[in-house]
DNA sequence: GCCTATATACGTACCGGTCCGTAACGAGTC
DNA sequence: GACTCGTTACGGACCGGTACGTATATAGGC
């Protein structure tokens, strides 16, 4: 029927937008991809409509609809490259201490506070659309969990390497932080919580490796 | 113009519906707070329509903009509600271990790990809120922000009072792992994070003491 | 060189449905 | 006769989604 292979109507991820990294991408489907990741991250899932999108992208909704299936699979796409960014600034804070567990992890949350509590800091997209879709089978979910799921294995790692007592206790703490941080930094901006990350989790670090 | 009293329209919190605490309410502006508090929190505030809210506290629209000047505001009123809860539960855990602060915020995040883990559980009605409306004058961000502005301050007393070296770290750090259950309860359920709430708290709080 | 066939990338115009909110009026109740 | 509520019917905006037509580029045949 299609001449449309499933493949490109999934939106295939990690593809590189046929035009340079900054300044706007050529093509319809990767102007869209720019223009949903910002909206979507700045006024949340719900809060966007597609129409919205497409005008703001300046493409029409039927190139939207080209590439992606539905808004929701749309939501999952830009959850896709919002974890990519994540994993990104994460790997990026672990590349500048190699062998020191406890320094990334610290190097990691030094960037975070001071992220957290600038004015357009919106928190973590994966755990806002996770809150904003509770059905368990919601796509844009099914993204959001699989990712907190990868990062809580990915501490544990991390808390055993530092010497942790109970490294999933340790992980768990840190996870729980995180999360704290993503929350509190829209809600008290500059001067909130976030402030005294650093020193909270070098606290429970050394409180952890005491036996 | 109207016969109304400005008062009214705001939905004025706190009074005691005419029925019976348990089962229907009779008055429908309290079978639309029941009924909005239910779904709200459950499914979100931007997921649910008033058509659906009016359906199943079983009245009328109209009577829902008798009482509430706008679906705004009826969130507003939830919040409002949902803190009292919220506060309820926190000096309930309080009164238990009277002159012990460290007991009773432990005791507080016993009954918050055990809830968090249940598959009902959405998080904080609040956070849920402020992260669903980021405009910074919108009436239910602005309950959600006061609460949390409140449960900081009410944080830190209770950190003095425990002799912690730096209430205000000790303060966030429990803030932080508080808002870190709220959203990774609802992302994890059973054998999330959460479980390890109380053991977290502990040691985070003992070793604020030490100096 | 010229014509045609096909594929790619995109736009115009429109669909039915749902959103929040309101107008106008009548009925029960203490 | 003040209060509370239901009934019916709208309205205008916006929602996600689609049927259908068009421009441009390239490839192949002769």
């Amino acid at each position: 029927m299609s001449t449309k292979s499933p493949e490109s109507r999934r939106g295939g991820a990690g593809l590189r937008p046929k035009t340079g990294e900054a300044g706007e991408p050529k093509l319809a489907v990767d102007r869209i991809r720019k223009t949903a990741r910002e909206l979507f991250y700045r006024e949340g899932i719900r809060a966007v409509g597609v129409d919205e999108i497409v005008s703001k992208a300046g493409v029409t909704k039927p190139s939207l609809y080209r590439s992606f299936s539905s808004k929701d699979e749309l939501a999952a796409a830009y959850l896709r490259d919002y974890e990519g960014e994540f994993w990104t600034r994460f790997e990026r804070a672990a590349a500048a201490h190699p062998g020191d567990p406890k320094a990334q992890i610290v190097e990691y949350l030094r960037g975070l506070g001071e992220r957290a509590q600038r004015s357009d800091y919106r928190g973590c997209g994966l755990s806002n659309a996770a809150l904003e879709y509770p059905a368990r089978d919601h796509p844009a979910r099914l993204v959001a969990e699989e990712h907190k799921h990868r990062l809580r294995v990915r501490l544990t790692e991390m808390a055993k390497d530092m010497g942790a007592a109970k490294p999933e206790v340790l992980a768990d703490a840190l996870f729980l932080l995180i999360e704290g941080i993503f929350v509190t930094g829209q809600l008290f901006g500059d001067g909130g919580p976030a402030m005294h990350a650093v020193e909270i989790a070098e606290t429970m670090i050394e409180a952890s490796r005491a036996r």
